[in-house]
DNA sequence: GTCTATACGGCGATAGAC
DNA sequence: GTCTATCGCCGTATAGAC
C-alpha cells in the first residue's frame, strides 16, 4: 500500500503552509518587520525548510503576491455565478463585498498595501502587482457591465472606466472604515455606486 | 551684536531638517526599512542628534504624522481661498489637486500607507491617524459643500457622507494611478465626480 | 546640542547532520 | 526535505567627549 502522501504532495503541503502564514505575518508585521523565522515558526517549519522552499524572503512576498491574485479571482468569479449577471443584484453584491472584506477579511487591506508599497519601491515588482490588479480588474467589470447594462446602459461610458472607480472607491472606503467605523456605515459603499450609476445615466442623457 | 540664531531656534531648525528627511526615508523605504542613522545623514546630522532631538524612531514618526496634518490642512485652506466657495470651480479643483498629488508629490500616498500600517498595527496609534484625517475630512468638506450647493444641493445628503465618498476616490485613484497611470487618466477624477454630484442631485430629486 | 564609539540584540542566509 | 547551529551584518539606542 502506497504512503497517503508523495514526496511532493508533501512538498507542496508545507509550500501551501508557508504561504499562509506568510500571508499571515507579513499581513500583521510587513514585508520589512516580518522575519523569516517567525513567518517558518507560524507555519510549524523552521528557517531551513522556509529556505528549501523558497530562495529567498522577497521570492516568498512575490510568491504570495501571485498566489492570492489567483484567489482573488476565484472569489470574483463565484460572486458572479452566484448572482449572475443582469439580475439586477450587482450593486447589492458589491456593497456586500466590501463589508466582507473590510471587517472579515482584516489581512486583505494590509497586504495590498504592503504589496503597493513594495512594488513602487521595487519597480521591477511593478509589472506583476499591475497584472495582478488587472485580472481583478476585469473580473470586476463582469460585475460593472452587469450593473450598468441592468440601469440601462448609456453608449459613451466605458466599463474600464466605471470599473476603475468602483475599485478606487472600494480600496478608499475599506481604509477609512479602518480608521473611523462611524464615517463609512455598511450602506455607505452601496449608497457610492448608486450615485454613481445614477449619475452615469443622467449624465449620458444630457449627452 | 547678537548672533543670528539663538540656541532654541537651531535646534528648531534641525528638527525641521530632520522632520523632512525622515518624510523622505519613511516615504522611501518605510519605517521598518528606514534606519534612523539614514534619516539622520540624511538631514546632515548624526544618530547621537537625532536622539537629542526625538526620543526614539517611533517619536520622530509620530511627530511627522501631527506635521504633515498642519501642512495638509493649510494646502486646503489655501485652495479654498484660491478659488472661493460657490464659484462653480470646485469641481475642478478637487481634479487638479488629484493629480498633483498623484504626480508631483509622490511622496505623500506613500507617507500615506505607511502611517495607515503602522496604526493598525498600533492600535494606540489609531486615534492619532484618526484625528489628522478627520482634520484634514473637515477642509475637504467646505470643498464637497461649496459643488454641492453650486448644483443645488439636495436635502436629504450629508456633506460627510459624500466627502468621505470623495476622498476614497482620491485615495484609491492615487494609488491605482501609480500602478497603471493609463488606467486613470488626469480627467477620470472630475469625471467620476461628476458622475457622483450628478447621481447625487438626481436620487435626491426622485426621493 | 552635536559627534564618535560602542553595547547589545536580531536579522537573512548558509552549512552540514540526518 | 527538514532541522540545528552559526556566520556576518546591520539595526536601535546609549555613553561620554567636546
Amino acid at each position: 500500500m502506497r504512503r497517503r502522501l508523495t514526496r511532493a504532495e508533501t512538498k507542496a503541503r508545507t509550500r501551501a503552509l508557508l504561504l499562509d502564514a506568510a500571508a499571515r505575518t507579513f499581513a500583521r508585521k510587513g514585508f520589512t518587520g516580518a522575519s523569516v523565522e517567525e513567518i517558518a515558526e507560524a507555519a510549524g517549519f523552521s528557517t531551513g525548510a522556509l529556505y528549501s522552499n523558497f530562495s529567498s524572503k522577497e521570492a516568498l512576498f512575490l510568491e504570495l503576491l501571485s498566489d492570492r491574485r489567483r484567489d482573488r479571482l476565484a472569489a470574483a468569479a463565484q460572486a458572479l455565478d452566484a448572482h449572475g449577471a443582469g439580475t439586477g443584484e450587482a450593486v447589492a453584491e458589491l456593497g456586500r463585498l466590501l463589508v466582507d472584506v473590510a471587517d472579515k477579511d482584516i489581512e486583505f487591506a494590509a497586504l495590498q498595501a504592503e504589496f503597493w508599497l513594495y512594488a513602487i519601491r521595487n519597480p521591477r515588482v511593478m509589472d506583476a502587482l499591475a497584472a495582478s490588479v488587472r485580472e481583478s480588474h476585469q473580473a470586476l467589470e463582469g460585475l460593472v457591465g452587469a450593473a450598468m447594462a441592468r440601469r440601462g446602459a448609456p453608449d459613451g461610458v466605458c466599463v474600464e472606466e466605471v470599473s476603475t472607480v468602483v475599485a478606487a472607491l472600494f480600496i478608499g472606503l475599506v481604509r477609512q472604515r479602518r480608521i473611523d467605523p462611524d464615517c463609512v456605515s455598511e450602506e455607505l459603499f452601496g449608497q457610492a455606486l448608486n450615485w454613481l450609476f445614477t449619475g452615469i445615466n443622467a449624465a449620458s442623457d444630457e449627452g
